[in-house]
DNA sequence: ATGAAAGCGCTAACAC
DNA sequence: GTGTTAGCGCTTTCAT
């Protein structure tokens, strides 16, 4: 028995065949998990397959059945490193759950900067996958309309900015954001601040929309001295934090975009003296999985990431099966209440 | 002029031809820039290839070059999320950044847990890049020993923990870890304390050996109430000093082995009072950028990221060439002196 | 410089 | 149930 020692030509169907003393079809079959293959047959080609430790040619395959089995998550991102966003991880991890009893793959692309997107752009329109999954966070992205243009299979995580017809998946951030204020306002809080979200995301926007519609809801002005602006980390809702408190000091609630802005805020009233939620209640906005690790415990408004994730798939996978009707989505939220507000 | 509105079959190598007159070998030619073609040939092709909006079929063309152009930066990871780490964030930028000039397209694949990390081979196996660059973050991780029996061309991105033999590249942890106490004891430091990083992670490993070195060289003993473990994180270094200073309030230096770390660390030393670095000189280890902003700024050991990830691809594109003989490196790291040592 | 032709390894009719 | 056959779209000799 020559041992297999690292590359050489791998072994084709062909060569599995003879070995099996069946045809290439029977193989392919058997590979193929067709029902039409003799039970003796099968087991002669397993047999073969496992002693010619044979693997599929990938291309070979693709090239008939004009298919990879892969779809990608595309990270277009201007600047920095969205890799450090919590929500990110856990979306990574959500849809490698929603794919792990499917034969499809997932592969992750990063896209900083116009090169980097042609390159991406390029990668997908090859075909080197079936269709795409995209986050894209900033405004003047390229890549949904390159993709779409060139008929590539696209789903959107987040509503786009730009109001253009594609099919996206979306959490209801303006009815959490709406609710979590309205919370705040039942619980007779009158001075409510927020901390926002980055100005250019999509996120950040529909929040503050929703906290400005459940002011106007009850009646309230929206005082510009009771917004600052964040950036989706715990340092920016640190800082923002304590900027609200220097520009507004009778601030009795706030509602931070984030859980990870809540985390820094909380840190900055703690450092400022106040009693949370005595004299400040605080609700955040359930990006990362830190508002049950806070201290204390943060109220926040929950995203159905889960089901988001499986939903996107789904609507991908119908695109590629070639429905060009399939419809964006918008999942709703819902308050998890602890101590906080 | 029919829109060439989305899908549909996309035009093929012989279509382009026919329209602009040539055959397909001549078209074939233009598209891999061969130098074998007649500037007339030359643009009637690229005419009628933008009139088509022809893009090269990869499967077809991988059928034949046995060529993907594409290598995958797998992330084996048993259970945390890995994305959060800077460090993981720093790695894919450089190699985007080495890739930017060439033809190499990049992926990055998650294996979490053995599920996964099945599919990943499969998927490497399957032909679906030319090779990969893992980083392999844990003890017992089987995805190395897979690839390489699979023939696959694997680079891997820091040292093997189980001493394995495979091509990686890797910073001189030991060396710079030695270097930063040595500094802290030519500071006139009598106890020197080490928020190190997990015990099964090589980096962590190594710094600690590192630290230990310059002891052992300066004959020093090492005292067990002086060292702490992090996990590479903020507050995992926050924690771990403040454990150190619980256990020996007289320590006068520390020795933290990532700079996420240590900045938890200067947290923590303001927290208590002491004054950096007159009570306490701190050194970091540059897995994040985030030295620099620090406060007081962090005196650091660099590891040349860059240089280190344009090797990995040198290194893994020799593999792919077929040299087998392409041997691990580690590179030299460097101690850039700011105000906290 | 260019074309004709032979495959790369696989799937999918289509016959039997 | 199984084998035969015809390509999928491309690169690459080999003539010319």
């Amino acid at each position: 028995m020559t041992a297999v020692h690292g590359r050489g030509p791998s072994p084709t169907l062909e060569e599995v065949a003879g070995l099996a003393g069946v045809s290439r079809a029977t193989v392919s079959r058997v590979v193929n998990d067709s029902p039409r293959v003799s039970p003796e047959a099968r087991t002669a080609v397993l047999a073969a397959i496992e002693q010619l430790r044979y693997v599929p040619n990938r291309a070979a395959r693709s090239l008939v059945t004009r298919r990879t089995d892969t779809i990608a998550l595309v990270l277009s991102e201007s600047d920095t490193q969205v890799f450090s966003d919590p929500f990110f991880a856990r979306t990574v991890r959500e849809l490698s759950a929603a794919l792990a009893d499917t034969e499809l793959n997932l592969v992750l692309l990063t896209a900083r900067g116009e090169r980097e997107q042609e390159k991406v752009g390029r990668y997908a329109r090859q075909g080197h996958v079936d269709g795409v999954i995209l986050m894209s966070l900033h405004r003047d992205d390229p890549l949904p309309g390159t993709l779409a243009a060139a008929g590539v299979p696209l789903v959107l995580s987040g509503r786009p900015l730009d109001g253009r017809e594609v099919c996206y998946v979306d959490a209801d951030n303006v009815g959490g954001a709406t609710a979590a204020t309205e919370l705040l306002l039942a619980g007779g809080r009158r001075r409510i601040a927020t901390v926002t979200g980055p100005g250019d995301m999509i996120a950040g926007i529909d929040r503050l929309a929703g906290y400005r519609t459940a002011l106007a809801g009850a009646g309230r002005p929206v005082d510009p001295l009771l917004v600052a602006e964040g950036d989706f980390t715990e340092a920016g809702g640190n800082r923002a934090m304590a900027e609200l408190l220097a520009r507004a000091p009778d601030l009795d609630a706030v509602f931070v975009a984030s859980d990870p802005m809540a985390v820094g805020a909380l840190r900055a009233l703690r450092r400022a003296g106040r009693s949370v939620p005595g004299d400040v209640a605080v609700v955040g906005f359930d990006d990362a999985p830190v508002a049950a690790t806070a201290d204390p415990p943060l109220t926040t408004v929950a995203q159905p990431l889960d089901e988001m994730c499986r939903l996107m798939v789904e609507l991908l996978r119908r695109r590629i099966e070639g429905d060009e009707q399939v419809a964006a989505r918008v999942c709703a939220t819902r308050l998890v209440r602890r101590a906080s507000a």
